[in-house]
DNA sequence: TTGTATGCGTTATCAA
DNA sequence: TTGATAACGCATACAA
């Protein structure tokens, strides 16, 4: 029955090296209760200036860091973004991943990344962000199941989602401006002279490309309703590069090829482009004129000129986190909101 | 002892349902002790069948998830790894960062990514690592001072340093190996005929950059004692295309330049390309010859066909978290190690 | 303004 | 095989 059978506890009134500094230990050292440390640490005001610069100078002798895992136990909350993504072979994403991940670190969290491969563990993805007690999550892609926003909701974790249709309950939408780019693409194409226009993008398509693609078929259709513009929807596998290619070829060998095309996204545009030049010996923009989307770095590149729609990267991830931010720090359940990045089109050379 | 029949829902729980459940709610619901339900959930062995489908259904039917900061307070050690990065504009780094993070997500961790922007920041942003207690750290990037290795050793961090000098004391490092990179980039040049060589990267140069160039010299040196060859080093600006373009522009419009040109990076390449096209209206590879290093995957794109170096991100990655993964489970202060990632000659058509 | 006492949810230790 | 209990390091309510 030995109830006491403890073993003797090593509690010098030295701190030994070998072990990690706690909060106690600079508050041995500084004379001072835990309490005090932590309330200087956490910037608590109630604190006399002399005490807080003596715990903080001897924080900073001791070598001392807050033990985070410790803190977000206590307050039930990390100072961890949950940041879900997919499809990190797109560079478009990947550049909105850079950005996001400074923004994030710029107000004063950290980004943990969860990689989604397969869509159908998407919404099982989502919940175990749950266990690290994170701040906040967004979402750059998939589509989480509409119903699982109720954990969150119930947990108070505000969620993001970035240029997807806004089906998670609860959850803040933040867009690019898809209409004005897809009116933007047409007035270019007509203004280029073209009259027989078609629009790329990868078969079945995302809700980005569908609302794209939309707005282009709106902006023409008095034209075509005067039967002045022909258009034509085309499509291709994947929504990159060797997708475009081969819609490409495929497409403009035929006789009665569309003469200007509005791409889904840069990189199909890119395909399609090099289609026309190296397989069917085209002129761009005289015998095929092309508008792509996202104005990702290597559409500026001399070799390509390409025409797009720009969303800016850092732009979006700064309204992204920016809203984040607003539901972190406000207050419980603040109404579900949609921002809009607004879109530029970039005049190069193949438009 | 009734089985919780399967129609019995939250109805007659005693657990509210406002509230997160913990273990102890699955304890209660299942009959049995904390202890339990935590040994069912960590797939401790020491445990009745019986009772182990018991607590796994009731936690599965209360919606339990274990809370991973309580779970690493208490083991000291968390579930995630640290990676250290910057520069992510760079496309190489961004594909190598999606297959880093797709590989620590598989053995079973969770990456909190740390994005240092100026380099000063980078050894306190590491130690910033440390107070989320984690189970080891990849540096991407940047050059941590080699004294903080003390720090992650005394706290048997593992650290893993890819493609960079290694410095750290006590850390693993995993290479491309550049020394076959250079010779083969020096052996394609030479076998397109060209006799006036190059070798462009950024000024001033990285350790990579610095390796890859020495070992294309190297390759290269008994044709130059002979006076068979000539060599000229050459720098540009910034380790990009805007880089490699005006590099371009400023040394192919010289009388002598070379006519066969190793770049440290791809990106630096097909800048060269673009400016040597467009810019002085030279032939590729007639006039000039350019052999890049990575293989992004800009350069298969027709419009550049770049003859490259290339080292695959994805196989990078593995072998990184490999290495990270034998000293997480490993014996404590495994000896410091140092892989190499072969590399191959990607033959198209710019040499 | 500061100290004391308690709790956060989990795992590890020990006893049964 | 299972249960009781003591940490883990911090923050906070309450007392002084």
């Amino acid at each position: 029955m030995g109830v006491g059978g403890k073993q003797q506890v090593n509690k010098d009134a030295t701190v030994p090296d070998n072990r990690v500094i706690t909060s106690a230990d600079v508050a041995r050292e500084a004379g001072v209760a835990r309490s005090t440390v932590s309330r200087c640490l956490s910037g608590d005001g109630r604190i006399s200036e002399e005490t807080r610069q003596r715990v903080l100078e001897t924080a900073e002798r001791l070598g001392y860091q807050i033990n985070q895992i410790a803190r977000s136990m206590n307050r039930r909350k990390s100072d961890l973004v949950g940041l879900v993504t997919s499809g990190l072979e797109d560079p478009f994403r990947v550049q909105f991943l850079h950005h996001l991940i400074s923004a994030i670190q710029k107000i004063g969290y950290r980004p943990l990344v969860i990689d989604v491969s397969e869509p159908e563990h998407m919404s099982r993805s989502m919940l175990h962000l749950l266990q690290y007690q994170v701040a906040g999550v967004v979402v750059t892609s998939g589509s989480p199941s509409p119903e699982i926003g109720q954990h969150f909701i119930r947990r108070n974790v505000p969620v993001v989602l970035v240029n997807r249709a806004g089906l998670l309950e609860g959850a803040d939408v933040v867009n690019c401006d898809n209409e004005a780019g897809g009116r933007l693409a047409a007035e270019a194409l007509l203004a280029a002279g073209k009259r027989h226009l078609g629009f790329l993008n990868m078969s079945g398509g995302t809700y980005s490309g569908n609302a794209r693609g939309e707005a282009f078929v709106a902006a023409i259709a008095p034209r075509l309703a005067s039967g002045e513009v022909r258009f034509t929807p085309l499509g291709c596998r994947s929504a990159d590069y060797d997708g475009g290619f081969q819609a490409g070829v495929e497409i403009l060998g035929r006789p009665d090829a569309p003469d200007g095309i509005f791409c889904g996204k840069d990189h199909i545009a890119l395909g399609l482009m090099d289609a026309a030049r190296f397989e069917l010996g085209l002129k761009i923009p005289q015998d095929l004129a092309v508008v792509g989307f996202d104005d990702i770095t290597a559409s500026s590149q001399r070799a390509y000129g390409l025409t797009t729609i720009r969303q800016c990267a850092e732009d979006l991830a700064e309204l992204t986190v920016s809203r984040l931010a607003r539901h972190i720090s406000g207050p419980e359940g603040g109404a579900m909101a949609r921002a809009v990045l607004p879109v530029e089109l970039i005049r190069r050379t193949s438009a």
